[in-house]
DNA sequence: CGAGCGTTTGAACAGCGTCAAAACAAGTGG
DNA sequence: CCACTTGTTTTGACGCTGTTCAAACGCTCG
Protein backbone atom coordinates (compact mmCIF):
# COMPACT_ATOMS: atom_id res chain seq x y z
CA UNK A 1 0.00 0.00 0.00
CA UNK A 2 1.34 3.50 -0.63
CA UNK A 3 2.07 4.44 2.97
CA UNK A 4 4.83 1.45 2.43
CA UNK A 5 5.94 3.00 -0.68
CA UNK A 6 7.43 6.21 0.96
CA UNK A 7 10.58 4.77 2.44
CA UNK A 8 11.52 8.14 4.40
CA UNK A 9 10.05 9.16 7.52
CA UNK A 10 7.83 8.16 10.20
CA UNK A 11 4.03 7.14 11.54
CA UNK A 12 2.31 8.00 8.43
CA UNK A 13 -1.04 8.50 8.49
CA UNK A 14 -3.64 6.83 6.33
CA UNK A 15 -4.32 7.73 3.10
CA UNK A 16 -6.74 10.51 2.48
CA UNK A 17 -7.58 14.27 1.31
CA UNK A 18 -5.14 16.53 2.55
CA UNK A 19 -5.28 20.32 2.44
CA UNK A 20 -2.46 21.16 -0.04
CA UNK A 21 -3.57 24.55 -0.31
CA UNK A 22 -6.84 26.65 0.91
CA UNK A 23 -9.27 24.93 -1.64
CA UNK A 24 -7.40 22.83 -2.56
CA UNK A 25 -7.39 19.15 -1.40
CA UNK A 26 -5.55 16.25 -2.85
CA UNK A 27 -5.37 12.30 -1.55
CA UNK A 28 -2.37 11.91 0.47
CA UNK A 29 -0.99 11.31 3.98
CA UNK A 30 0.37 13.42 6.37
CA UNK A 31 3.90 12.18 7.85
CA UNK A 32 5.76 13.48 10.51
CA UNK A 33 9.70 14.81 10.65
CA UNK A 34 12.23 14.85 13.18
CA UNK A 35 14.51 17.74 13.69
CA UNK A 36 17.38 16.97 10.61
CA UNK A 37 15.37 14.23 9.25
CA UNK A 38 15.81 14.14 5.64
CA UNK A 39 12.47 13.98 3.46
CA UNK A 40 13.98 13.13 0.15
CA UNK A 41 18.30 13.53 -0.96
CA UNK A 42 19.08 14.68 -4.34
CA UNK A 43 18.93 12.25 -7.55
CA UNK A 44 16.57 10.28 -5.93
CA UNK A 45 13.23 9.73 -8.05
CA UNK A 46 10.48 12.42 -7.57
CA UNK A 47 7.38 10.54 -7.34
CA UNK A 48 5.78 12.80 -4.39
CA UNK A 49 4.96 16.43 -3.94
CA UNK A 50 4.92 18.34 -0.49
CA UNK A 51 3.33 20.82 1.80
CA UNK A 52 4.11 22.37 4.87
CA UNK A 53 1.87 21.51 8.19
CA UNK A 54 3.73 22.87 10.37
CA UNK A 55 7.47 23.18 11.08
CA UNK A 56 9.78 23.86 8.64
CA UNK A 57 11.52 22.35 5.98
CA UNK A 58 14.90 23.46 3.73
CA UNK A 59 15.60 22.40 0.33
CA UNK A 60 19.44 22.42 -0.53
CA UNK A 61 22.00 21.33 -2.92
CA UNK A 62 26.07 19.94 -2.65
CA UNK A 63 28.05 22.71 -4.34
CA UNK A 64 30.95 21.77 -6.24
CA UNK A 65 33.45 23.25 -3.51
CA UNK A 66 31.76 21.30 -0.82
CA UNK A 67 29.45 23.64 0.58
CA UNK A 68 25.82 23.59 0.23
CA UNK A 69 23.70 26.26 -0.61
CA UNK A 70 19.81 26.72 0.79
CA UNK A 71 17.65 26.82 -2.02
CA UNK A 72 14.69 28.06 0.25
CA UNK A 73 13.08 27.33 3.63
CA UNK A 74 9.47 26.32 3.66
CA UNK A 75 7.17 27.63 6.42
CA UNK A 76 3.44 25.96 7.00
CA UNK A 77 1.66 26.60 3.62
CA UNK A 78 4.32 26.75 1.57
CA UNK A 79 4.49 23.71 -0.92
CA UNK A 80 8.22 22.02 -2.15
CA UNK A 81 9.31 19.21 -4.44
CA UNK A 82 7.78 20.26 -7.64
CA UNK A 83 9.89 18.62 -10.78
CA UNK A 84 10.02 18.56 -13.96
CA UNK A 85 11.86 15.68 -14.56
CA UNK A 86 12.45 12.12 -13.04
CA UNK A 87 14.60 13.34 -10.69
CA UNK A 88 15.09 15.32 -7.74
CA UNK A 89 17.59 18.21 -8.13
CA UNK A 90 17.37 19.15 -4.71
CA UNK A 91 17.81 17.41 -0.98
CA UNK A 92 14.82 18.20 1.68
CA UNK A 93 15.24 17.95 5.44
CA UNK A 94 12.73 18.80 8.05
CA UNK A 95 14.77 21.63 10.06
CA UNK A 96 12.37 21.47 13.35
CA UNK A 97 10.16 18.26 14.03
CA UNK A 98 7.80 18.77 11.49
CA UNK A 99 4.37 17.83 9.50
CA UNK A 100 4.36 17.37 6.41
CA UNK A 101 1.64 16.20 3.99
CA UNK A 102 2.97 14.49 1.38
CA UNK A 103 0.85 13.82 -1.87
CA UNK A 104 1.68 11.34 -4.92
CA UNK A 105 2.71 13.47 -8.14
CA UNK A 106 0.70 11.34 -10.50
CA UNK A 107 -2.20 12.62 -8.48
CA UNK A 108 -1.54 16.01 -8.37
CA UNK A 109 -1.43 15.52 -12.44
CA UNK A 110 -4.47 13.64 -12.80
CA UNK A 111 -6.45 16.65 -10.91
CA UNK A 112 -4.60 19.10 -13.07
CA UNK A 113 -5.75 17.77 -16.08
CA UNK A 114 -9.67 16.32 -14.63
CA UNK A 115 -10.23 19.89 -13.02
CA UNK A 116 -10.11 22.98 -14.24
CA UNK A 117 -10.31 24.86 -11.00
CA UNK A 118 -7.39 22.18 -9.32
CA UNK A 119 -5.16 23.24 -12.58
CA UNK A 120 -5.89 26.91 -11.70
CA UNK A 121 -4.68 26.48 -8.50
CA UNK A 122 -1.90 24.75 -9.02
CA UNK A 123 -0.48 27.09 -11.58
CA UNK A 124 -1.09 29.96 -9.03
CA UNK A 125 0.64 28.06 -6.35
CA UNK A 126 4.03 27.59 -8.68
CA UNK A 127 3.63 31.01 -9.37
CA UNK A 128 3.64 31.74 -5.23
CA UNK A 129 6.80 30.00 -5.33
CA UNK A 130 8.68 31.80 -8.28
CA UNK A 131 7.91 34.99 -6.38
CA UNK A 132 9.21 33.53 -3.75
CA UNK A 133 12.55 32.42 -5.26
CA UNK A 134 12.78 35.97 -6.97
CA UNK A 135 12.99 37.80 -3.52
CA UNK A 136 15.50 35.33 -2.33
CA UNK A 137 17.43 36.25 -5.66
CA UNK A 138 17.46 39.93 -4.72
CA UNK A 139 18.37 39.58 -1.04
CA UNK A 140 21.72 37.46 -3.03
CA UNK A 141 21.54 40.36 -4.48
CA UNK A 142 22.64 42.69 -2.49
CA UNK A 143 26.61 43.35 -1.59
CA UNK A 144 26.95 43.82 1.52
CA UNK A 145 25.82 41.45 4.67
CA UNK A 146 23.99 44.13 6.36
CA UNK A 147 21.31 44.59 3.61
CA UNK A 148 21.05 40.72 3.06
CA UNK A 149 20.52 39.94 6.70
CA UNK A 150 18.06 42.99 7.22
CA UNK A 151 16.00 42.15 4.47
CA UNK A 152 15.81 38.17 4.83
CA UNK A 153 14.32 39.58 8.31
CA UNK A 154 11.86 41.71 6.56
CA UNK A 155 11.14 38.73 4.41
CA UNK A 156 10.20 36.43 7.24
CA UNK A 157 8.04 39.07 9.24
CA UNK A 158 6.22 39.48 6.34
CA UNK A 159 5.49 36.21 5.55
CA UNK A 160 4.48 35.43 9.20
CA UNK A 161 2.57 38.89 9.05
CA UNK A 162 4.41 39.69 12.43
CA UNK A 163 7.73 41.81 13.83
CA UNK A 164 7.88 38.57 16.35
CA UNK A 165 10.13 36.54 14.05
CA UNK A 166 10.86 33.34 15.35
CA UNK A 167 13.78 31.66 14.07
CA UNK A 168 13.81 27.97 13.32
CA UNK A 169 16.74 27.54 11.41
CA UNK A 170 20.51 27.91 12.86
CA UNK A 171 22.93 30.40 12.17
CA UNK A 172 24.87 28.02 9.09
CA UNK A 173 21.22 27.92 7.81
CA UNK A 174 21.06 31.33 7.43
CA UNK A 175 24.62 31.78 6.25
CA UNK A 176 23.83 28.93 3.48
CA UNK A 177 20.84 30.64 2.72
CA UNK A 178 22.64 34.30 2.26
CA UNK A 179 25.65 33.20 0.87
CA UNK A 180 27.52 34.57 3.80
CA UNK A 181 29.64 32.63 7.19
CA UNK A 182 27.90 31.71 9.78
CA UNK A 183 29.72 34.16 11.80
CA UNK A 184 28.81 37.55 9.84
CA UNK A 185 24.99 36.35 10.15
CA UNK A 186 26.08 36.66 14.01
CA UNK A 187 28.10 39.30 13.75
CA UNK A 188 25.62 40.70 12.12
CA UNK A 189 22.51 40.24 14.17
CA UNK A 190 24.22 41.18 16.97
CA UNK A 191 25.12 44.69 15.74
CA UNK A 192 21.62 45.04 14.76
CA UNK A 193 20.72 44.35 18.49
CA UNK A 194 23.47 46.98 20.03
CA UNK A 195 22.47 49.54 17.31
CA UNK A 196 18.61 48.66 18.15
CA UNK A 197 17.24 47.88 14.90
CA UNK A 198 16.62 44.84 16.49
CA UNK A 199 16.00 42.94 19.89
CA UNK A 200 17.10 39.42 20.54
CA UNK A 201 15.36 37.86 23.59
CA UNK A 202 17.16 34.62 22.38
CA UNK A 203 19.19 33.32 20.03
CA UNK A 204 16.34 32.06 18.04
CA UNK A 205 14.27 34.95 18.04
CA UNK A 206 14.46 38.57 16.74
CA UNK A 207 11.88 41.53 17.58
CA UNK A 208 11.97 43.63 14.53
CA UNK A 209 11.86 48.01 15.54
CA UNK A 210 9.02 49.37 13.89
CA UNK A 211 11.16 51.43 11.75
CA UNK A 212 12.42 48.07 10.11
CA UNK A 213 9.21 46.23 10.32
CA UNK A 214 7.70 48.74 7.76
CA UNK B 1 -8.20 47.61 -30.51
CA UNK B 2 -5.70 45.65 -28.84
CA UNK B 3 -2.97 46.22 -30.62
CA UNK B 4 -3.73 50.09 -28.99
CA UNK B 5 -3.79 48.69 -25.48
CA UNK B 6 -0.17 47.91 -25.63
CA UNK B 7 1.35 50.99 -25.03
CA UNK B 8 5.16 50.07 -25.39
CA UNK B 9 6.96 49.07 -28.19
CA UNK B 10 6.30 49.35 -31.47
CA UNK B 11 4.91 47.84 -34.91
CA UNK B 12 2.42 45.14 -33.23
CA UNK B 13 2.10 42.67 -35.85
CA UNK B 14 -1.88 41.80 -36.06
CA UNK B 15 -3.88 39.57 -33.63
CA UNK B 16 -3.33 35.89 -34.16
CA UNK B 17 -2.22 33.07 -32.56
CA UNK B 18 1.31 32.38 -31.27
CA UNK B 19 3.34 29.80 -29.80
CA UNK B 20 4.20 30.38 -26.57
CA UNK B 21 5.63 27.36 -26.01
CA UNK B 22 5.95 24.02 -28.02
CA UNK B 23 2.41 22.59 -28.47
CA UNK B 24 1.12 25.60 -26.83
CA UNK B 25 -0.38 28.47 -29.34
CA UNK B 26 -2.49 31.02 -27.94
CA UNK B 27 -3.87 34.28 -29.23
CA UNK B 28 -1.32 37.39 -28.79
CA UNK B 29 0.88 39.49 -31.80
CA UNK B 30 4.31 39.50 -32.44
CA UNK B 31 6.20 42.85 -31.46
CA UNK B 32 9.67 43.85 -31.72
CA UNK B 33 11.70 46.06 -29.22
CA UNK B 34 15.10 47.47 -29.35
CA UNK B 35 17.95 47.51 -27.41
CA UNK B 36 17.43 48.70 -24.18
CA UNK B 37 14.08 49.42 -25.05
CA UNK B 38 11.46 48.84 -21.96
CA UNK B 39 9.21 46.06 -22.31
CA UNK B 40 7.43 46.59 -19.16
CA UNK B 41 7.79 49.11 -16.47
CA UNK B 42 7.64 47.88 -12.15
CA UNK B 43 4.69 48.61 -10.38
CA UNK B 44 2.71 48.50 -13.74
CA UNK B 45 -0.48 46.73 -14.08
CA UNK B 46 0.16 43.24 -15.56
CA UNK B 47 -2.08 42.54 -18.11
CA UNK B 48 0.08 40.53 -20.14
CA UNK B 49 2.30 37.29 -20.54
CA UNK B 50 5.33 37.70 -22.43
CA UNK B 51 7.56 34.75 -24.81
CA UNK B 52 10.51 35.80 -26.25
CA UNK B 53 10.65 34.48 -30.08
CA UNK B 54 14.77 35.56 -31.12
CA UNK B 55 16.70 38.43 -29.09
CA UNK B 56 17.40 38.56 -25.27
CA UNK B 57 15.68 40.21 -22.62
CA UNK B 58 16.51 40.78 -18.82
CA UNK B 59 14.15 41.26 -15.84
CA UNK B 60 15.01 43.90 -13.13
CA UNK B 61 14.42 45.30 -9.56
CA UNK B 62 15.52 48.45 -8.45
CA UNK B 63 17.23 48.14 -5.14
CA UNK B 64 16.84 50.12 -1.56
CA UNK B 65 20.90 50.98 -2.51
CA UNK B 66 19.89 52.48 -5.65
CA UNK B 67 21.52 49.34 -7.31
CA UNK B 68 19.70 47.55 -9.84
CA UNK B 69 19.39 43.45 -9.27
CA UNK B 70 19.08 41.28 -12.91
CA UNK B 71 16.46 38.70 -11.75
CA UNK B 72 16.98 36.40 -14.96
CA UNK B 73 18.00 36.51 -18.70
CA UNK B 74 15.14 35.47 -20.63
CA UNK B 75 16.44 33.58 -24.04
CA UNK B 76 14.73 32.76 -27.27
CA UNK B 77 12.03 30.13 -25.84
CA UNK B 78 11.56 31.75 -22.46
CA UNK B 79 8.17 32.72 -20.84
CA UNK B 80 8.53 35.87 -18.69
CA UNK B 81 6.03 37.73 -17.22
CA UNK B 82 3.91 35.83 -15.03
CA UNK B 83 2.12 37.73 -12.31
CA UNK B 84 0.30 36.54 -9.27
CA UNK B 85 -0.68 39.65 -8.76
CA UNK B 86 -2.21 42.56 -10.59
CA UNK B 87 0.86 44.80 -10.64
CA UNK B 88 4.29 43.78 -12.07
CA UNK B 89 7.67 43.19 -9.37
CA UNK B 90 10.29 43.63 -11.90
CA UNK B 91 10.71 45.77 -15.16
CA UNK B 92 11.39 44.07 -18.65
CA UNK B 93 13.98 45.67 -20.85
CA UNK B 94 15.49 44.21 -24.48
CA UNK B 95 18.78 43.85 -24.65
CA UNK B 96 19.46 43.42 -27.80
CA UNK B 97 16.78 43.92 -30.60
CA UNK B 98 14.04 41.72 -29.86
CA UNK B 99 11.15 40.02 -31.03
CA UNK B 100 8.51 39.07 -28.39
CA UNK B 101 5.53 37.42 -28.23
CA UNK B 102 2.87 39.01 -26.20
CA UNK B 103 -0.67 37.05 -25.05
CA UNK B 104 -3.13 38.63 -23.17
CA UNK B 105 -3.12 37.26 -19.57
CA UNK B 106 -6.99 36.96 -19.36
CA UNK B 107 -6.63 34.54 -22.77
CA UNK B 108 -3.62 32.42 -20.77
CA UNK B 109 -6.13 31.98 -18.13
CA UNK B 110 -9.44 31.27 -19.90
CA UNK B 111 -7.01 28.90 -21.95
CA UNK B 112 -5.60 26.95 -18.81
CA UNK B 113 -9.52 26.53 -17.34
CA UNK B 114 -11.07 24.98 -20.46
CA UNK B 115 -7.87 23.19 -21.39
CA UNK B 116 -6.17 20.46 -18.94
CA UNK B 117 -3.85 20.09 -21.90
CA UNK B 118 -2.60 23.71 -22.00
CA UNK B 119 -3.05 24.00 -18.12
CA UNK B 120 -0.75 21.32 -17.67
CA UNK B 121 1.82 22.85 -20.42
CA UNK B 122 1.45 25.99 -18.25
CA UNK B 123 2.11 24.51 -15.14
CA UNK B 124 5.11 23.41 -16.96
CA UNK B 125 6.25 26.74 -18.16
CA UNK B 126 6.38 27.64 -14.59
CA UNK B 127 8.36 24.73 -13.38
CA UNK B 128 10.54 25.51 -15.66
CA UNK B 129 10.71 29.09 -14.84
CA UNK B 130 11.36 27.54 -11.35
CA UNK B 131 14.12 25.56 -12.23
CA UNK B 132 15.94 28.24 -14.15
CA UNK B 133 15.57 30.94 -10.99
CA UNK B 134 17.09 28.03 -8.53
CA UNK B 135 19.95 27.74 -10.67
CA UNK B 136 20.48 31.41 -10.34
CA UNK B 137 20.41 30.73 -6.71
CA UNK B 138 23.29 28.76 -6.86
CA UNK B 139 25.30 31.00 -8.90
CA UNK B 140 24.78 33.31 -6.16
CA UNK B 141 25.25 30.97 -3.23
CA UNK B 142 29.00 30.41 -4.29
CA UNK B 143 31.62 32.87 -2.42
CA UNK B 144 34.36 33.90 -5.03
CA UNK B 145 33.98 35.53 -8.01
CA UNK B 146 35.35 32.80 -10.26
CA UNK B 147 32.81 30.37 -9.10
CA UNK B 148 30.30 32.63 -9.94
CA UNK B 149 31.09 33.33 -13.20
CA UNK B 150 32.24 30.09 -14.39
CA UNK B 151 28.65 28.55 -13.61
CA UNK B 152 27.38 31.65 -15.56
CA UNK B 153 29.11 30.04 -18.64
CA UNK B 154 28.27 27.05 -18.12
CA UNK B 155 24.30 27.60 -17.61
CA UNK B 156 24.27 29.77 -20.99
CA UNK B 157 26.60 26.94 -23.07
CA UNK B 158 23.90 24.37 -21.24
CA UNK B 159 21.36 26.30 -22.17
CA UNK B 160 22.64 26.66 -25.41
CA UNK B 161 23.52 23.52 -26.06
CA UNK B 162 27.23 24.48 -27.39
CA UNK B 163 30.94 25.71 -25.83
CA UNK B 164 30.34 28.96 -28.42
CA UNK B 165 28.75 31.36 -25.84
CA UNK B 166 27.25 34.56 -27.18
CA UNK B 167 27.24 37.14 -24.52
CA UNK B 168 24.01 39.62 -25.79
CA UNK B 169 24.35 41.58 -22.40
CA UNK B 170 27.08 44.01 -21.05
CA UNK B 171 29.40 43.46 -18.59
CA UNK B 172 27.34 45.49 -16.06
CA UNK B 173 24.15 43.42 -16.48
CA UNK B 174 26.48 40.18 -15.92
CA UNK B 175 27.49 41.34 -12.65
CA UNK B 176 23.73 42.80 -11.85
CA UNK B 177 22.97 39.29 -12.53
CA UNK B 178 25.82 37.80 -10.07
CA UNK B 179 26.29 40.04 -7.52
CA UNK B 180 29.39 41.37 -8.83
CA UNK B 181 30.99 44.25 -10.12
CA UNK B 182 31.38 45.03 -13.71
CA UNK B 183 35.26 45.44 -13.05
CA UNK B 184 34.98 42.19 -11.08
CA UNK B 185 33.29 40.21 -14.43
CA UNK B 186 35.49 41.75 -16.53
CA UNK B 187 39.05 40.84 -14.68
CA UNK B 188 37.36 37.24 -14.34
CA UNK B 189 37.25 36.38 -17.56
CA UNK B 190 40.54 37.73 -18.77
CA UNK B 191 41.82 35.77 -16.01
CA UNK B 192 39.88 32.68 -17.58
CA UNK B 193 41.61 33.66 -20.92
CA UNK B 194 44.86 33.78 -19.59
CA UNK B 195 44.41 30.87 -17.94
CA UNK B 196 43.54 29.12 -20.86
CA UNK B 197 40.08 28.19 -19.27
CA UNK B 198 38.41 30.13 -22.31
CA UNK B 199 39.02 32.10 -25.19
CA UNK B 200 37.44 34.89 -26.12
CA UNK B 201 37.06 36.34 -29.95
CA UNK B 202 35.76 39.21 -29.12
CA UNK B 203 34.34 40.91 -25.69
CA UNK B 204 31.13 39.77 -26.30
CA UNK B 205 31.88 35.98 -27.52
CA UNK B 206 33.34 33.45 -25.59
CA UNK B 207 34.45 29.64 -26.01
CA UNK B 208 34.70 26.83 -23.34
CA UNK B 209 37.45 24.51 -23.09
CA UNK B 210 36.11 20.73 -23.02
CA UNK B 211 37.14 20.81 -18.77
CA UNK B 212 34.97 23.59 -18.44
CA UNK B 213 31.73 22.75 -20.77
CA UNK B 214 31.44 19.40 -19.37
C1' DC C 1 27.55 18.39 36.94
C1' DG C 2 29.75 17.64 32.69
C1' DA C 3 29.45 16.82 27.66
C1' DG C 4 28.22 18.52 23.29
C1' DC C 5 26.42 21.65 20.23
C1' DG C 6 25.25 26.27 18.77
C1' DT C 7 26.41 31.00 19.29
C1' DT C 8 29.31 34.91 20.09
C1' DT C 9 33.50 37.44 19.73
C1' DG C 10 38.39 38.38 18.38
C1' DA C 11 42.45 39.01 15.19
C1' DA C 12 44.69 38.57 10.72
C1' DC C 13 44.36 37.98 6.00
C1' DA C 14 42.52 37.95 1.26
C1' DG C 15 39.35 39.14 -2.15
C1' DC C 16 36.17 42.25 -4.01
C1' DG C 17 34.49 47.00 -4.40
C1' DT C 18 35.71 51.68 -5.33
C1' DC C 19 37.85 55.23 -7.85
C1' DA C 20 40.43 56.43 -11.78
C1' DA C 21 42.46 56.23 -16.22
C1' DA C 22 43.56 54.10 -20.39
C1' DA C 23 42.43 51.06 -24.39
C1' DC C 24 39.11 49.68 -27.61
C1' DA C 25 34.99 49.45 -30.72
C1' DA C 26 31.39 51.45 -33.36
C1' DG C 27 29.12 55.18 -35.30
C1' DT C 28 28.91 60.28 -37.15
C1' DG C 29 30.04 63.95 -39.84
C1' DG C 30 33.38 66.65 -42.20
C1' DC D 1 39.20 58.21 -45.36
C1' DC D 2 40.15 60.33 -41.16
C1' DA D 3 39.12 63.04 -36.92
C1' DC D 4 35.95 63.11 -33.34
C1' DT D 5 32.45 61.35 -30.18
C1' DT D 6 30.31 58.08 -27.29
C1' DG D 7 29.87 53.94 -24.85
C1' DT D 8 31.97 49.59 -23.40
C1' DT D 9 35.76 46.98 -21.76
C1' DT D 10 40.14 46.44 -19.64
C1' DT D 11 43.62 47.28 -16.26
C1' DG D 12 45.76 49.42 -12.07
C1' DA D 13 46.10 50.83 -7.06
C1' DC D 14 44.07 51.11 -2.63
C1' DG D 15 40.85 50.36 1.26
C1' DC D 16 37.15 48.01 3.30
C1' DT D 17 34.32 44.08 4.27
C1' DG D 18 33.67 39.41 4.88
C1' DT D 19 36.17 34.99 5.36
C1' DT D 20 39.18 32.19 7.95
C1' DC D 21 41.05 30.34 12.01
C1' DA D 22 40.64 30.24 16.85
C1' DA D 23 38.93 30.59 21.43
C1' DA D 24 35.43 31.49 24.85
C1' DC D 25 30.68 31.46 26.15
C1' DG D 26 26.01 29.68 27.11
C1' DC D 27 22.32 26.49 26.34
C1' DT D 28 20.19 21.87 26.71
C1' DC D 29 20.12 17.30 27.91
C1' DG D 30 21.90 13.18 29.56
Amino acid sequence: MLVEEIAVGSRPTPVKLVSVAPGLALPGVSMNFDANEEIFGEDRTADFVYAVVSGAVRTTRLLSDGRRQIAGFHLPGDVFGFERGRRRRFSAAAITPSEIAVVRRSAVEFAAERDGEAARQLWALACRELEILQEHVLLLGHRNAADRVEGFLRQLAQRRSSAIVDLPMSRSDIGDYLGLTLETVSRTLSQFARVKIIAMPSARRVVLCEAVAA
